[in-house]
DNA sequence: CTCTTGCATCGACACCTGTCAATCTAATCG
DNA sequence: CGATTAGATTGACAGGTGTCGATGCAAGAG
């Protein structure tokens, strides 16, 4: 997984010339803010963290979005690894990472 | 614009058919979120926060960005209200927002 | 006053992003 | 088996975003 909020630069020194964020660090934080960074990613995380567990086919009507629209965002919180679904049978359940949980809900305000 | 609180009053227990977040509340918070999903902005922040004052002459150095690039995103950062610029004598002091501070520390990890 | 300087704005460009219709895949049901 | 369904993938399109060069502008420097 990427470098999150907790991942932090252990930049001893820094000249000026450096930020004390180095700029490989600032793109992986860049990355995971920019997940959390729509709309309806935010509602789609807070429907998940409310709801504990929710399939894609309760998001849609939430969240007034196609199909393809909701699979596209709960691939990018994925990635960003903020959530994981596993799919049991037909469904795939959707759970907020436990690891990022503290995480997630810091970003909605909670 | 879409449906909030006329179409939210009318349904008494918020089914899933609403998400705990509001559509509003979502649109704001990803603003602010947006504002820092850039690794430049995040570097900018971070120089800012570590110096406690600079002004963008000092900052288009170490970010390695050119000078318009430079005031476009100080002034996404000053309209999400994390920074803010007093104009004194020839060059413009950025800080960091004293009431955002601790949102800042907390989005920079440390 | 004129010249210089720090910064904002504008215009243009390439790239990224959110969205949906159409299609494909895999798993269940009959 | 075929029919159905949940979800991912593709293609396309409009709008947003980061970047820089050129220009404008206000405030010190001479």
């Amino acid at each position: 997984m990427s470098a999150t909020a907790s991942t932090m630069a252990a930049t001893c020194c820094a000249s000026l010339t450096e930020a004390p964020l180095a700029e490989a660090d600032a793109v992986a934080l860049a990355h995971t803010y920019a997940a959390v960074a729509d709309p309806v990613r935010l509602r789609l995380l807070s429907l998940i963290a409310a709801a504990g567990e929710l399939c894609s086919c309760d998001l849609m009507g939430p969240l007034g979005k196609s199909q393809p629209t909701v699979s596209h965002h709960t691939k990018i919180l994925s990635d960003a690894g903020l959530i994981a679904g596993d799919k049991r049978g037909r469904w795939v359940h959707w759970r907020v990472e436990p690891a990022q949980a503290a995480f997630v809900q810091q970003i909605l305000g909670t």
